[in-house]
DNA sequence: GACTTGACTAGAC
DNA sequence: AGTCTAGCCAAGT
């Protein structure tokens, strides 16, 4: 897949799980970022449902939403654990949410 | 092919 | 700053 968009043919999960796996440890990006990468700026809340049943080994933990907070979703406990997960890779974080400005990832 | 369902967002009060 | 709304769109049924 090229550095940014979806090849031809590639399902739009894949694309997403491939980004998401590029994310480096420490570091975060956001669902409509995820999906402006893509060039799909307006399918932010597709990401959310591709993020929500991911292969092993994509480290889903380091999406979040606009505001830097971790989304709540139907069952929690994921919830926690992505917090956990964050804070053990160092992700500055205040009040619960992530400092975007000091740890989102680019490119 | 017509719904329904979300780990979404930006904007308006 | 909290709540609501409307737009969005890939996937599953």
């Amino acid at each position: 897949m090229s550095a940014a968009g979806i090849d031809a043919g590639m399902k739009f999960r894949a694309a997403v799980y491939a980004l998401v796996r590029r994310v480096p440890r420490g570091h975060v990006v956001t669902y409509g970022q995820v999906a402006a990468m893509l060039r799909r700026p307006r399918s932010a809340r597709a990401v959310g449902g591709a993020v929500g049943r991911c292969p092993d080994d994509v480290p889903w933990h380091r999406v979040v939403n606009a505001q830097g907070g971790i989304s709540r979703r139907r069952r929690l406990g994921s919830v926690l654990t992505q917090r956990i997960r964050l804070e053990q890779e160092n992700v500055p974080m205040r009040r619960g949410r992530v400092l975007l400005d000091r740890c989102r990832w680019e490119r």
